[in-house]
DNA sequence: TTGTAAGCGTTATCAT
DNA sequence: ATGATAACGCTTACAA
């Protein structure tokens, strides 16, 4: 009288049994590899789906020393991994390409100290080979982690200037410069900012592009900080431009979501846009081609940007450019209706 | 003279030999577990630091036969992953409750043929305990791979009928019917609906409450179909209506972001929302309070379903329920200006 | 062409 | 309280 289990997985011991072979012989069938005879093949390939076989790939991964897996880390609260279409587009560009080299992409999303533990604990077993890490803080434990494991990784974004790890990244403070230009050029004289995310090097930098383009006309009681990119931070935030200065006649949001949230507070006052001030924002994500008027914004190749950063890790894997380099994609200003 | 390759990860052998003791010592100081003299205890730490050990988890995995992780399996194409705010809502939740439990959960998007075998093939490994599967289609292949590795999975939604799986859900048909009935009572009589994704349960569930709530004045020329839920597919959807019909004065559209779309459209042709034609979404997602006016929609509790769908997958790794049972959540209609 | 056996890094059982 | 040692499921020399 036998208690049985739940059915053990079928391994490869049962279908070498089932095939009357060794185990060796049909783990070489399993990978392709030549020099079998028809004959073990055909037997082996009948015992396989006749045990309903499937490989571990903890046992593979482990005998391996790889696991065929990148991982994409996202340092960022979760409401706004998802609501964030740039970090959307950088994920799909850094999947096709893992993808298309035949790995597997696996998404971690970091919102806690505690998240942040696990996720180290997951990317030190043999569970990824690498990885492509997003929006990390100036101050981020990530980076001792990827440090420590000596995993090869590929920031998008600029790191901190003490960690020298590859990146792939944009010039925000000259798009900003860039775009703040055109409010200027356009006639603007009260020009404020919503700055967001000042912890960030996309922050700070976009903050320092505004300050650089209004050179002695920058006053910084126009600005206005908050701590994320979001459509609600738009809102509040221009509204307490409007509290400080009512007269202001452009506004750079620093995001397309921000500047939506700004459009909709300066209707609610009955400003219009562009007549009585100019907004325009950052990104030429989705949200630019939503609002009315539609958004003038800085295009940024936030796909292109994933793509990069998982092909650099990808040749890390393969043992190219041990040393950390930095890439700076092109921005452009794209003119529509907001300002 | 010895030819040194990248450095290799420390193993507990490694600080066994540093803390002089036996590896079954490492290993039990490293789980926490009580029977270990303070002396062992600290001369252990000291070690683990010193050689800079990490564990390997794929060595655990094997050795546990368990992942501590669950994976969320979206079948979308990537696009929509990013753009659908409720898929993004049932992460969240899902999440919320995995991580809750201690474990990891890893995304991964299916958007091809070609996806959907590496993804079987890493649900194949102890990489993953268990897995939440959204959005699949009625005849998705998904569902042999799930049932030939028995793994613990629930649905997000009714699966198929001939499959019997764990699921969560909402009541289509029957909230489609209530907010088509609220169109009927507010006296629109030419009542049009944009329907989606008619090869999964809840865009054909949705059809259905349509038909159903409509009865004789149902009209299929007025029923024009989109194959994903998408802002363009509403503008386009709501064009063809228009043409089909100019005198239509309500219309059902599958989702908020559909709605939001035929509202852009119904602008552009000029027509007043809710004084022309009434409007009406689904989901009340973050689209439902960006439009103008705001939409009137059925209410969806998206973070609630990803959370049960993962506790029940929890649930069924704890090795209760184990026969397949379906769970409907509750929804509601909710007024809004478009309707 | 095929079998044998030694790893891969952990955990867990059983002595001690 | 601790040390051996046998799994876990797979790959891969090396022998035959």
């Amino acid at each position: 009288m036998s208690t049985s289990g739940r059915p053990r997985r079928a391994t490869i011991r049962d279908v070498a049994l089932e095939a009357g072979v060794s185990r060796g012989t049909v783990s070489r069938v399993l990978n392709g590899e030549p020099y079998v005879s028809a004959q073990a093949r055909a037997a082996i390939e009948a015992a396989v789906a006749k045990v309903g076989y499937v490989p571990n790939t903890a046992a593979r991964n482990l005998a391996l020393q790889r696991a065929q897996a990148i991982g994409f880390i996202v340092h960022e609260p979760h409401e706004l991994f998802l609501e964030d279409p740039n970090i959307g587009a950088i994920l799909l560009g850094a999947n096709r390409v893992v993808s298309g080299a035949d790995h597997q992409m696996v998404s971690l999303v970091i919102d806690s100290e505690r998240d942040s533990r696990r996720v180290a604990r997951y990317l030190s077993g043999g569970f990824v080979d690498g990885a492509v890490v997003v929006s990390a803080r100036q101050n981020d434990s990530l980076f001792g982690a990827i440090g420590r494991l000596s995993i090869p990784a590929t920031l998008v974004g600029r790191p901190p200037a003490d960690v020298s790890v590859p990146w792939v990244g944009i010039d925000n403070r000259g798009a900003a410069a860039a775009i703040t230009g055109h409010l200027v050029s356009t006639g603007r004289r009260r020009i404020g900012m919503i700055a967001v995310a000042l912890d960030r090097d996309s922050g700070a930098d976009r903050l320092a592009g505004f300050r650089e383009a209004l050179g002695d006309r920058f006053d910084e009681r126009l600005v206005v900080a908050r701590p994320l990119y979001e459509y609600t931070a738009g809102r509040t935030a221009m509204e307490e431009l409007l509290e400080r200065d009512p007269e202001v006649d452009g506004v750079f949001a620093a995001s397309d979501a921000v500047a939506a949230g700004a459009l909709d507070a300066l209707r609610a006052h009955g400003r219009r846009v562009p007549e009585d001030v100019g907004v325009v924002g950052f990104d030429d994500s989705s949200w630019a081609r939503r609002t009315h008027p539609q958004l003038t914004t800085v295009h940024q190749p936030a796909r292109l940007l994933g793509e990069r950063a998982a092909e650099s890790v990808l040749a890390q894997l393969r043992g190219e450019s041990p040393e950390p380099v930095g890439t700076l994609l092109e921005t452009h200003v794209v003119l529509r209706g907001s300002a």
